[in-house]
DNA sequence: ATATAACGAAACGAGCCGTTTCGTTCAAGT
DNA sequence: ACTTGAACGAAACGGCTCGTTTCGTTATAT
C-alpha cells in the first residue's frame, strides 16, 4: 500500500539551498512538454504537475512562462554555426544541414519554434531572441570572412547580413513544417544562394 | 440620461439572416486588438467586448479562435506578389519593399505575425498558412519565368523555390521585429539574393 | 540551538473558456 | 394577416487555468 509512495520517492528541501534535483526535473519536464505538446501545452502547472514539483517552487526560480521557455532553450546543445570545409558553397550546405537535422531529429525544432512564436506575443522573449540571433550572425559571419580573405566571395558581400539570409530559409521551413529536405534538394537551395538567381 | 443608451445605438436582429453590421464589427474589433495587444490579447470574450457582440454571434460563425484570425487575415489587401519592371532585381526590390511597407505601416503586420504564430500551436492555421504560402510562391514565381523568357535569370533556378528563399529574408525580419530597412541596406540585400555571395 | 529558506501539497480568488438560457427583432412561409 | 423560426445581445452557467497564499516539513547557515 505505502510502498508505492517509497517507490516513488518524493523529492523535499535540502535546507536554505535550491534543489537541483527539482531544477533538473522542472527544465526536463518543460522540455518534454514541449516537444510532446508544443507550446500551447506549455504552462507553468502543467510543467509543475508533471515534474511532480510546487508551483510555487517554479515560480521562485523561472517568475515567467517566458524565463522558464528560454532557459529550455538555453540548454540545448547547438550544432557549430561556422562549419570550415575549405569551400564557401560546402561551407553553407554542412550548416544549414546541420541545422535541419538538428531541428528534425532532435528536441531543438519544437523548443526553437516555441520561443520563436513567444518572441510574437512577449516582449522579453523577442528582445532576448533578438540578442541571440546577433551573435549567431557574428558568429556565424567567420564563414565569409573566411571566403573573402580567400578571395572566394565578392568583396560587397557583408558576413553578417549574408549569415542572416541564408539562416532564413530553414527558419521558414522550420515554421511552416517542412524540414525534411532531400540532399538534392538542399543543394539546389545552396545553389541559389551563392551562386544568385541572375544568369552568368 | 436614457439618451447616453440612444447614442450607442445598439445592434440588434435584423431577422432570421446574419447580420452585416454585427460581422463588420466583430472583424473590425479583432483587427484592432491584434494591432494593439498582439495575439497573446486576442479572445473570443475581448473581441465580444469590443465589439459590443454576444459571444454565441460570434461562435455562430467562427467556431475558433484560429478561423477567427484566419478571417481577418483573409480580409487584408496584399501586395502585388509579381510586379513587372522588366528586369529581375528591380521586380525583387519592388516586391520585398511593397511588403516591408505594407507590413510596416499598415495592420498587415501585426496580422501576418500573429498568423505565422498562431500556426505554431494550431494544426488548422498551420495547414491554412502552408496551402496560402504555396499559393503565393506559384503566383510570384511569374517573376522568375519572366525573366528566364529573357534569358535573365539561370535555368535552373526554380521560379517557386526561388520565390521562397527572397521572401524568407522579410519573414525573418517581421518576426524578429525589424522591418525599418532603408532602402540602400534593402538594395543590398537583393544585390546579394540576385547576384549571389560568390565572387564571379 | 535558533533563525532562515526551500520544498511539495493544497486551496484560494480572479478571469477566461465554450455553452445555455432568455427576451427581442424581424424575415420567410403559410 | 398570422405563425414559425432564426439571429441578435445580455447574462449566467460549470469547468478550467492562472498566479498567489498558507501550511507542515526538511535541512543548511549562523
Amino acid at each position: 500500500m505505502t510502498g508505492k509512495k517509497a517507490a516513488e520517492t518524493r523529492r523535499t528541501s535540502i535546507g536554505a539551498q535550491r534543489n537541483p534535483a527539482s531544477q533538473d526535473a522542472i527544465l526536463q519536464a518543460a522540455e518534454e512538454i514541449l516537444v510532446e505538446g508544443g507550446l500551447g501545452s506549455f504552462s507553468i502547472e502543467a510543467v509543475a504537475r508533471r515534474a511532480h514539483a510546487g508551483k510555487p517552487t517554479i515560480y521562485r526560480w523561472w517568475p515567467t512562462r517566458t524565463i522558464l521557455l528560454l532557459d529550455v532553450y538555453h540548454r540545448q546543445k547547438f550544432v557549430d554555426i561556422a562549419p570550415d570545409t575549405g569551400a564557401i558553397e560546402t561551407d553553407i550546405f554542412q550548416l544549414l544541414s546541420d541545422l535541419l537535422e538538428f531541428w528534425n531529429t532532435g528536441h531543438g525544432g519544437a523548443v526553437f519554434r516555441s520561443v520563436i512564436a513567444e518572441a510574437q506575443t512577449d516582449p522579453a522573449a523577442s528582445k532576448a531572441l533578438a540578442a541571440y540571433m546577433a551573435e549567431r550572425y557574428q558568429q556565424g559571419g567567420e564563414i565569409f570572412r573566411r571566403a573573402k580573405a580567400r578571395n572566394e566571395v565578392a568583396d560587397w558581400v557583408v558576413p553578417e547580413l549574408a549569415m542572416e539570409i541564408i539562416t532564413s530559409f530553414v527558419w521558414k521551413r522550420l515554421l511552416t513544417d517542412r524540414l525534411e529536405i532531400a540532399p538534392e534538394q538542399l543543394r539546389l537551395v545552396v545553389r541559389h544562394l551563392v551562386h544568385g538567381l541572375k544568369a552568368q
